[in-house]
RNA sequence: UGACCCAUGGUGUAACUGGCAACACGUCUGAUUUUGGUUCAGAAGAGUCUAGGUUCGAGCCCUAGUGGGUCAACCA
């Protein structure tokens, strides 16, 4: 019989992408990401970026950047620029930076141009008003006495609202649709609003703005976009923006929904967003425990994972809550690779090797990274005095089967190092391990251990002499719940009391002076930690991007 | 209540024009390991929301129901 070919499986956008191809309908293809830029860009984001980007990609067309400018009430410059930096840090290029503002001249035209086909009009009703009249799902909406203006009438208060003779609310152009269709959005939907505001990039050009729906559809029509890619809650909305390609005459774009990225533990509402930074829950769009694009790049998740991330979840229309796990398995997969290890010691807790000559060093071969030959090689001190973490030593450890690390007389590896047995330790007034003594056995130094020694354990550790006292910051899930937006705008009260942790003094190998802000190392047995922006040459500080998976800890919470 | 959309293991996505459900994450075993990491081998876990129908045969098609989502901003 025939193998079975290993067909590429495609998602429901692909398949039409393709459909069209092979009918002839487009010979390449042409997407569009179209940021509102009221925020920053947050791992939602991300899944919609890689796939419109990727879709071009594959495809051999091309994914425009446009910025669906049209409410400057919201939107600024900087948005717009932290915007433009986190796609480019995701790994994208576009051509010219577009705007739906670049448009407004093409959109007033045909604005006009409706008008004068008797498809528009200018209603002095207040937004009150028309929302009382719009009536409900089942029953229709009353008629705006306004709406049997001369076709001469609107265009000359059209004019005038453009010009700013009124005042804002006091007039709206609106689409004459269909008063009792059952989508609401049909209803005379408003095209224009008065807004008498300077806007980022047109200045005080402007009096008047086009509606989402009076600009989104035209906008990809004037790029020539084949596939306008949104997600569900556009999909009431597509008979309008049809309505308006028709009536117009214009390009005819095709928009296709599909469902929104939903994370676990996590928040993506750009309102609630701004809500976390603006009453200083978190230090900023950036606090490394945001969801945001720019959140994640200084707590050190690498692009290529977050893109590897968003192909993994996959293109679909219902709606769905992704696993945070795999998020995290996409982060640790890409930093298992590439990042190189250090040693690291977070609780420190000192060790003296008693039978070690006080005053030596000597400077251990360690390996930068087990997964990538090429990283290399390094040298780390080691001494008389070494820190490990408190966490690896037990006073009354259970069976050795259990439990692989140091206790009374137990012996285990220092790695790159000796093997140590534990001879005592000592306590301080609060009962706390305070010392640890050790003996040492020379014949057993790694590379060149002809002890026939065999211990179960091996504890990384850093040697006193040379340690960097640094800060590391431990982040842990902003919220408690799984599903934080189901608790509306009570949000704030599931937020994780716990979500930071910093630790003022971890000790960590020489190594870590010649790291860069951005780069990111795994502390052996610890996790990934990432130099954060705050870091100067006299305080280094790390970010941890995530922990290593820890079965011993999950096994211990059983 | 009206319109539109959706419904497959715990989670997410697959299953070419109908041929007895696959992959990833997660979970659990075991092996290897100078990271309780990685890697490797393996396991459990759904019979595809329900009821009808079409068909030799339905997760795929049809009908109805149920459940969920979206829509009544001069936001996007």
């Amino acid at each position: 019989m025939s193998m079975e070919e290993n067909k590429p499986t495609l998602n429901f956008i692909e398949q039409i992408i393709e459909d069209d191809l092979a009918s002839g309908k487009h010979k390449s293809i042409q997407t569009r990401f179209p940021p509102e830029p009221n925020g920053y860009l947050h791992i939602g984001h991300a899944k919609s970026i890689v796939l419109n980007f990727e879709l071009a990609k594959k495809y051999n067309g091309k994914c425009n950047l446009r910025f669906d400018d049209t409410n400057p009430e919201k939107e600024n410059e900087d948005y717009v620029n932290g915007i433009i930096n986190d796609i480019h840090w995701l790994g994208y290029d576009w051509g010219d930076t577009l705007f739906t503002s670049d448009y407004f001249d093409q959109l007033y035209e045909w604005a006009i141009k409706l008008i004068k086909s008797g498809k528009a009009y200018v209603d002095d009703q207040s937004a009150d008003q028309i929302s009382a009249t719009r009536g409900t799902p089942s029953e229709p909406a009353k008629e705006s006495p306004f709406r049997n203006r001369t076709v001469d009438e609107n265009l000359a208060l059209f004019e005038e609202m453009k010009e700013g003779k009124y005042p804002e609310g006091s007039k709206v152009l609106r689409a004459k649709i269909d008063l009792a269709s059952p989508n609401m959005h049909m209803r005379d939907p408003a095209m224009y609003r008065i807004k008498r505001m300077p806007h980022h990039r047109t200045g005080s050009k402007w009096n008047i703005y086009p509606m989402y729906d009076f600009a989104h559809g035209q906008s990809d029509s004037m790029e020539k976009v084949t596939h306008s890619i949104c997600t569900l809650e556009f999909e009431n909305h597509r008979p309008l923006y049809e309505w308006f390609i028709k009536e117009l005459d214009i390009y005819p774009s095709r928009q296709i929904e599909f469902a929104r990225l939903n994370l676990s533990y996590t928040i993506t509402s750009k309102r609630k967003l701004l809500q976390l930074v603006e009453e200083g829950y978190v230090t900023g769009w950036d606090d490394p425990r945001m969801p945001t694009l720019t959140a994640m790049r200084r707590r050190g998740f690498p692009a290529a994972a977050i893109r590897h991330f968003a192909t993994r979840v996959g293109v679909a229309k219902r709606n769905n809550v992704i696993d945070v796990a795999l998020l995290e398995h996409s982060v640790r997969e890409d930093l298992n690779k590439t990042a190189n290890r250090v040693m690291g010691v977070l609780d420190p807790v000192k060790v003296v090797i008693e039978n070690y000559p006080e005053g030596k060093i000597e400077w251990v071969n360690a390996v930068n990274n087990p997964e990538d030959e090429t990283a290399g090689t390094r040298e780390i001190p080691f001494s008389r005095e070494v820190y490990i973490d408190r966490s690896d030593f037990m006073e009354d450890p259970p069976s050795p089967r259990k439990f692989f690390r140091l206790g009374p007389d137990r012996e285990v590896r220092l790695k790159y190092g000796y093997i140590v047995r534990c001879t005592g330790y000592e306590k301080d007034d609060n009962g706390n391990v305070s010392l640890i003594k050790c003996e040492y056995f020379p014949d057993t130094k790694s590379g060149q251990d002809t002890s026939g020694k065999k211990v179960k354990g091996t504890l990384s550790w850093v040697s006193v002499s040379e340690a960097v006292d640094s800060e590391v910051r431990l982040y842990d899930r902003l919220f408690l719940d799984e599903n934080p937006a189901a608790a509306g705008d009570d949000f704030t009260k599931l937020l994780n009391p716990d979500s930071l942790n910093i630790i003022k003094h971890a000790q960590l190998e020489p190594s870590v002076k010649t790291l860069k802000q951005g780069d990111t190392v795994q502390f052996e047995r610890q996790g990934y930690f990432s130099v954060d922006l705050d870091s100067t040459e006299k305080n280094i500080v790390f970010n941890r991007t995530i922990g290593l998976r820890d079965n011993w800890a999950k096994a211990q919470n059983k």
